[in-house]
DNA sequence: CACTATACTTACTTGCAAGTAAGTTTGAGG
DNA sequence: CCTCAAACTTACTTGCAAGTAAGTATAGTG
């Protein structure tokens, strides 16, 4: 027909959604081509196997990550309205229907992974455990976080809290995640 | 035959290490079957549904936390070997392929379980909290932990982080679980 | 206008997961 | 020794998920 481009994405799309609603194992392609109002095949011809799309996704979100962090890699910046655009993503993402990370859906089914796949998600969270680390460590510089040790090793603590937050707050409501992000807030000397 | 028990428990096993291994959706009956030496059927004349056997699989754990912390609740004791219990625990499961736990394996499909099997992990999880709160408050008391604020958001954050921490510790390797052990002994104000 | 690549479609095949129905073995009690 | 219930078995059915093969429509190019 016409756009393919427009199709593939919106396959990627549907599929890091679901992804996430359901993890790896929860979804077909039927759920994929429903909505989108294609035939089962038509998935097919865009990703081969549900491996191929898997890995799609991975790298889609990777490249979104680094698109809304590039700016802030590059030149700087206050650190403050990284960590915050961070709550509001997760908070946002977790509001449409979005309860689990990548990395939290897909820990589950590992094991199950082309190591292709493997080694995308996981150069996937080294850069968001490297960007995520600079805003520590720039925050510190500039006075508007405090905290002892490594940047580095208190950037994974932190992202490990808000993916274990997600989860829960599906189960237990929201208000985990605000009670988290306050949590991380006073760690870091945030607000009296 | 012979040993109902046995069987019936010999398959709420090995379906509690499925689920940690893969989440809900990544096993089948014939996975708990075949290393069992049982039929399919012989699963479905235990539990006639997977959604029965999934909450029976919830109920056992529970019993299980109500068995090896009654005591503590009971009368108290010495708040850091609790600790240090439950990070044995932890890494134990961890080494023996149960990278995920109950909660985040669940939490994936949380939307396609029956109401009573989502009442029933949500009563397993508080009584963890209860019990961890519990551990905080006796430590902070006793003078073994230093925090500030309440013990019950203390102890969500870090049950919180041990629950992110074994899911990344399956993709970045068991380094993160200790390193995220040894940031909560930090927190609690744990050796110098 | 024919040709070709792209982006699909219809129409399958294969395989496994969940569940069921009806028969079989076994051990305990009368 | 007979009976009966519990704990299975064999032998299905149903349904869906993944993937494939072959055909069709459309847009752009020579």
């Amino acid at each position: 027909m016409k756009a393919t481009r427009d199709t593939r994405d919106q396959i990627v799309d549907t599929a890091l959604q679901l992804l996430m609603q359901r993890g790896m194992n929860g979804f077909s392609y039927r759920d994929i081509a429903e909505p989108l109002g294609i035939r089962n095949a038509a998935v097919h011809y865009h990703f081969p196997s549900k491996a191929k799309l898997v890995k799609s996704v991975i790298k889609e979100s990777h490249q979104a990550l680094r698109r809304s962090t590039a700016e802030f890699m590059a030149y700087g910046g206050p650190a403050m309205a990284q960590l915050e655009g961070l709550f509001d993503f997760t908070l946002e993402q977790c509001e449409s229907g979005r309860p689990v990370c990548l990395a939290g859906a897909l820990s589950v089914d590992y094991e199950e992974l082309s190591s292709g796949t493997k080694e995308a998600l996981n150069r996937f969270m080294m850069d968001t455990v490297e960007w995520f680390t600079k805003v520590l460590e720039t925050g510190r510089e500039q006075g508007e976080f405090q905290f002892n040790g490594g940047a580095r090793s208190k950037a994974i603590s932190i992202l490990t809290m808000i993916q274990g937050a997600r989860q829960l707050a599906r189960i237990h409501g929201m208000k985990m995640l605000e009670c988290t992000f306050d949590q991380i807030r006073t760690d870091l000397g945030i607000q009296g």
